[in-house]
DNA sequence: CTCGACCAAGAAAGCGTTTTCTTCGGATTT
DNA sequence: AAATCCGAAGAAAACGCTTTCTTGGTCGAG
């Protein structure tokens, strides 16, 4: 009981280093370390303690462990008094000494090739709608371009031991990835799974509503912008969509006008823009179909600085919604992001239950607006 | 030593629980709890310990603690030989237990309104540049909008023990704030603080660099959009770069056309943007400074609708450069957002040793495109 | 009325590091 | 050559929780 009173040796000791007087070495039994009282330099208080609250509230540290996660085991009138101590002490639980004693971490990561693209941002914030009120953490990495698949597995072990549950962005590990299936559970959002856990859009579908639009308008000629993204080989949201719109056309008896990189970026958009109007106008597409809304923001900037009248001369169809889409008037696929993160993140909760595993898609539609219409008549 | 030993018994006492046949108590001493051998459902072998490592190394566990933190006062040999151990074993620091001990996260926390802006996300990438490499992480926290001062206080709070340090963005807290001087170190960026760390860009002169260049294409009718944050009522950015517009319009002995609040979106600047430009045209101004380029794009988006031609019937100006302002041709200030993280990033990380205070300035430009020109002749 | 089952609460063993504090030789000093 | 200092390595305490395990009581059943 004594050894709980505070003293102030520790700081005593750290002077004591200095002086010249070295008191003599004590032959008998290990010396008790002592608690740290109080920070000199800052002044600091340390933060109360779980045995702070017990004594104050006159019961065992293990019942205040237990009322504060409101075990039901605990007596009504003993869980307020622990409450009521703990408020008075404004005690916090050390998510650290938590942490290492659970094996619970209360977090969970995001891992992505990049942070800035608007759709990891929606995503993360998606997430986020649904860690925050579950003071749950959200610890978020970045893989950089090269090595990635090294990387995604190293990182996946970096984070093993520090979070609950993974979420895997643009991962593009391929559809027989399963690690993470075991623990933490790990979810793939924009990639379908054989065995894992994922979660995306149907993005053939989204590859033929832009199609069936442009071909309702009377579109025959119709190029997609596409292609690899900036930070993996093999990309199989661009290799379904594109599907989906040669799906589309086969229907119509067509096929696709071109198909040009893109790189999923603005300038890489811009660039395959500029190809695809150049062309003579006999040769030129009627119609843009981009896979992502910042190759379409490129091929706007294309059309104006060739003078190439949008929608009366080419039509221009995105894929995305993004939030400016709309205020260039930006035909697109509206694609719920946030919905994906937020539902990513349930999933991920929900994992410690009944696991959910396999594969879900989130609804998609056509947006509207001015950059398409009918193709001039030749 | 022999307790050391592996043995099985935990998953046998699991098992036993819901076996008739209880063991008779055993009135002797406290029972030693054994270790966690495996996991007998997934079949998961426990991850390596510093015990492990140092049983194989043949030295203590502290040697073992020191070599891997690269201590100077570890024998050569020595270390090789527990670096290889640890090679061998695939050992990895468990990231609770030594935050436990040490106290110290190796993380750090962005607190901020809403996480989908493309300032925040650009931030946060330039934040995560500089922790990746040092091996930190980054901990998200997203402060919803209602009762924000208190959230803001109270996730500092809630982030204290959790993060070395804390980066603080659209907080408005206030010129005076000093919470976080001490422990942990806290900087704010995009706001002045008095005796605080923070971070950000000279508004006043973004202001000014942008309304003299409407001013030098003889543009006399300025109206300002700009106003509140969705977020905070007290908006300091809006207040400097309106001020630094009127400065600049006071050299030339004119004032303000108007002033609209966008709300900083770009809902908010069609709105504001749809009000100035539907006034008769004498009362019209020729030229719209949007306080940030999401307004802009808004703005951009009400001239299109009402057929006002940009940039030849109104200029537009924002602020930020935003990805997509290139390629819609805003005229706009450019602010370094990302390398403002990276900067905030490492006066955090530098904030162990030499404590960088104080308020830092990084360079901004005009960057001058297709939606501002000289007013039409009236 | 007694015995085992059951429940609430406490004691104490971990969790896996880091960090004193100690010890043990060898180098340095007087 | 004896006393002292110093550096390297080990033993063990601390970090602040969670979770077993154990122990008194209570209660219903035989």
């Amino acid at each position: 009981m004594n050894q709980d009173r505070p003293e102030y040796v520790s700081a005593i000791n750290a002077d004591a280093t200095g002086s010249p007087i070295r008191s003599a070495a004590k032959p008998s039994g290990p010396v008790k370390r002592t608690r740290k009282v109080m920070n000199l330099e800052t002044g600091a208080k340390p933060a109360p303690t779980i045995s702070d609250v017990a004594r104050l509230a006159q019961v065992s540290e293990a019942t205040v462990s237990r009322a504060l996660r409101a075990f039901p085991q605990v007596r009504p009138d003993l869980r307020d008094r622990v409450l009521a101590a703990a408020e008075e002490l404004s005690y916090v639980t050390d998510t650290n000494a938590s942490r290492l004693a659970s094996g619970i971490t209360r977090t969970i990561g995001l891992v992505a090739p990049q942070l800035t693209t608007w759709y990891v941002s929606q995503l993360s914030a998606g997430i986020n709608d649904i860690m925050q009120p579950a003071g749950l953490d959200l610890l978020i990495s970045a893989l950089s371009s090269p090595s990635r698949r090294d990387e995604l597995r190293s990182g996946a072990k970096h984070f093993r031991q520090r979070v609950d549950g993974v979420v895997l962005v643009d991962a593009f590990v391929g559809p027989d990835w399963t690690a993470g299936i075991g623990s933490p559970p790990a979810i793939v959002v924009g990639e379908e799974l054989n065995a894992g856990n994922s979660l995306g859009i149907d993005d053939v579908l989204g590859g033929e509503l832009a199609v069936r639009h442009l071909l309702r308008l009377g579109h025959q000629q119709i190029a997609v912008i596409g292609g690899s993204s900036p930070t993996a080989r093999f990309s199989p949201v661009s290799e379904l969509r594109t599907r989906g719109a040669a799906l589309a056309l086969a229907e119509a008896g067509l096929e696709i006008h071109t198909t040009v990189d893109g790189l999923f970026s603005i300038a890489g958009g811009l660039g395959a823009a500029r190809e695809l109007l150049r062309l003579p106008k006999r040769q030129r597409p009627t119609a843009l179909f981009c896979l992502s809304d910042e190759m379409a923001f490129g091929a706007l900037q294309a059309a104006r600085e060739l003078d190439v009248a949008v929608p009366d001369e080419i039509s221009i169809v995105g894929f995305d919604d993004h939030p400016v889409a709309e205020s260039v008037g930006l035909t697109t696929i509206r694609q719920p992001v946030r919905r994906l993160g937020q539902r990513a993140a349930q999933r991920l909760l929900l994992a410690d239950g009944i696991p959910v595993t396999g594969h879900e898609r989130l609804p998609i539609e056509l947006v509207v607006r001015s950059s398409s219409s009918a193709p001039r008549a030749t």
